[in-house]
DNA sequence: CGCCAGGACAGCC
DNA sequence: GGCTGTCCTGGC
């Protein structure tokens, strides 16, 4: 299936996904290869407009929109965070077009569980390697791309194969997460209010706050999420004038910027860090 | 070579 | 509840 996504001065394919939401994409021949769940969603941009066509199982239209964060009003998110803080204004000048995604709980959680105290490259060739050690896939003109596994085949994983992934002291969080994982798990999440999706969230191991708040916000539709980083830590600090530990910067921020403060966190990050100031 | 990265946790107070 | 030391690995 293929087709076209209404141009949109307000989507930038390119911000989004290299805000830090997602990690396992593909950029070959000026086109993004986009793994979820059992499909390959390729995009690209040419003209102002995202033509889109996917391979392996069919996704719909509204189905890529949603996991692209394009059912998203921001033109109203906007004006709600710049409302909220005047400093906004030029914070969005530089981050807009960036929307906030809705990716597979299973594989974000895992992706963040990966991320602790890590670089991006380095939470990039960790998921990678254990998409092709798992390695179901599929080809595209002449490329293979990898889906990114099921809790079926990482339960099979023995001790010595997860080892060779080298997680470091990521590795027990690891396997106790994709021992004790159920499919249920996150189905029945969604039901909840987002106080309890948090509270548990954070029973996992190697779950806390930030990682937590990465959950809520990219997987669970719960844009009031607000992830607290090394980046966000000191701009509520520059912009604020707020310090303390992840958890109060995180209720601080959800208390300024209400239900939109994932978007809020989201431009910031993308602001701090790639704006030079 | 040394340092630390998009944190979590136990142990301590 | 907050603070501190510790933790694996890869990149710079």
């Amino acid at each position: 299936m293929q087709g076209n996504i209404e141009s949109q001065k307000t989507f930038s394919l390119e911000k989004t996904l290299h805000c830090g939401q997602v990690f396992r994409f593909y950029f070959k021949r000026e086109k993004f290869f986009l793994p979820f769940l059992n499909s390959i969603l390729i995009l690209e941009e040419k003209d102002k407009k995202i033509f889109y066509s996917v391979s392996g199982d069919t996704l719909s239209e509204s189905e890529i929109k949603k996991i692209l964060g394009l059912n998203h009003n921001v033109d109203m998110i906007n004006s709600y965070l710049v409302e909220r803080s005047p400093v906004y204004k030029k914070i969005i000048e530089f981050s807009n077009g960036l929307r906030i995604m809705s990716l597979p709980p299973y594989e974000v959680a895992i992706s963040f569980i990966f991320s602790i105290q890590s670089s991006i490259p380095v939470i990039k060739k960790r998921l990678n390697t254990l998409s092709e050690y798992i390695g179901s896939g599929t080809e595209i003109e002449g490329d293979k791309f990898y889906f990114f596994p099921k809790s079926r085949d990482l339960k099979n994983l023995s001790r010595k194969e997860i080892s060779s992934f080298k997680l470091g002291f990521r590795e027990k969080f690891f396997v106790e997460f994709i021992e004790n994982y159920d499919e249920t798990f996150f189905e029945n999440l969604k039901q909840l209010d987002y106080e309890e999706k948090r509270k548990k969230l954070l029973r996992i191991k190697g779950v806390g706050e930030k990682v937590a708040q990465c959950i809520l916000l990219f997987s669970l539709d719960e844009l009031s999420a607000f992830p607290v980083d090394v980046w966000i830590k000191r701009g509520m600090k520059s912009l604020f004038n707020k310090i303390g530990t992840e958890r109060k910067l995180a209720e601080e921020g959800r208390k300024i910027f209400g239900e939109y403060a994932g978007y809020a966190q989201e431009y910031m990050y993308y602001f701090l860090r790639f704006s030079g100031i």
